[in-house]
DNA sequence: TTGGTCAGGTGAACGGTGTTCAGGTTAAGG
DNA sequence: CCTTAACCTGAACACCGTTCACCTGACCAA
């Protein structure tokens, strides 16, 4: 049985689920794949690129076409990217720090740029973009880590968190929107 | 030469300093002492209370006492923290983790929520402050992983960071702004 | 002065990690 | 059929956090 890059990749994702990125290492994917771990090494140059292939490959299957007025197309993309983040377990951690240390994770951003950009935020849309990622990441990564503590014997406080992330966007939304009117308005001076 | 708990912290903030998170091991940390890992086992239950009590000296080290109307202490606050995360290498990652694993780091929060609370935001207040801490640490956390980079050779964008910081920061205190005018308006009905 | 207490430290080990590398094996293409 | 290249093995290296039985020296009461 020998194995491409994207069969690694998907057993990797699926090691995930089901231990926790924790025990996604290169020994425990070797043995779930009945291979040594040296193997994986002819496949991904080091742990890293491994966990950067994951985060792509999660993006990439939660990912929908955003369509509509700016402001909509950037409220989707975010709660689409939320939902990603958290169809798989610590795949908010795993994200947000492929993305954080430069080596995938991309889409997002580049998808909010081009949305913010498009609702006429100018220069603005780039600072605009990280500030909600750093949002939905943190967000993401408080409420997996909270859902992963609760699940070793504390209280659940799982129903607020989602009605929480939309008070949370919303804030940032408003921001925005009267950020882009400031800016339209000294535009007509 | 015998150590108490706060000498160990300190040489273990300094320690951080100089060469980073990644290379402060108990075994790194124990030989800068001129004692066996196992000796810092006397002082702390393991890694991450050591971890948690760093992360505590480093803000207390850089808090100054907040005056004046809400939204200035807010953003007091806000800045005052940014200071304190990058006064030390690592010091964004190291907070942030402490604070997402509840084990530490809860001033900022506590801070936040009293003066967002003074400001009458009432209920929103919690899931305001939490909003401002998320980016705050993810804006700090890459702005140190990506000077980390630059270190090692690409190219130095570091002037524009600290506008980058002001604006994002901005964004979000004009939503809360909204959002408390909103919140009064339906008061008043 | 003596004797006991105990915080702090030692030494060695355990089980785990990512990673390297020289060499073996196997599937595919000319 | 035979070569080539992709894939994999086996063993080692240098680390990591953590545990545990035991030792040591400063302090204080008797």
């Amino acid at each position: 049985m020998r194995y491409r890059r994207e069969d690694v990749v998907a057993r990797a994702l699926q090691v995930l689920d089901d231990y926790g990125l924790a025990d996604l290492t290169m020994r425990r994917l070797g043995t779930e794949l009945g291979v040594r771990p040296s193997a994986l090494y002819h496949h991904f140059a080091n742990k890293q690129s491994l966990l950067a292939a994951v985060a792509d490959e999660i993006l990439l299957r939660g990912r929908h076409e955003q369509a509509g007025a700016w402001d909509v197309r950037v409220t989707g993309i975010c709660t689409d990217l939320r939902d990603s983040l958290l169809a798989y377990r610590d795949g908010a951690e795993v994200v947000a720090t492929v993305w954080a240390f430069g080596l995938g994770a991309t889409q997002p951003y580049d998808d909010l740029v081009a949305a913010l950009s498009d609702g006429g935020l100018g220069d603005l849309a780039p600072t605009a973009a990280r500030t909600l990622l750093h949002f939905i990441y943190g967000h993401a990564v408080d409420e997996q880590t909270h859902l992963q503590a609760a699940a070793a014997g504390a209280i659940e406080d799982d129903v607020r968190d989602t009605d929480d992330f939309v008070t949370g966007l919303g804030l940032i939304a408003a921001g925005i929107s009267m950020a882009k009117a400031v800016r339209e308005a000294s535009a007509d001076r």
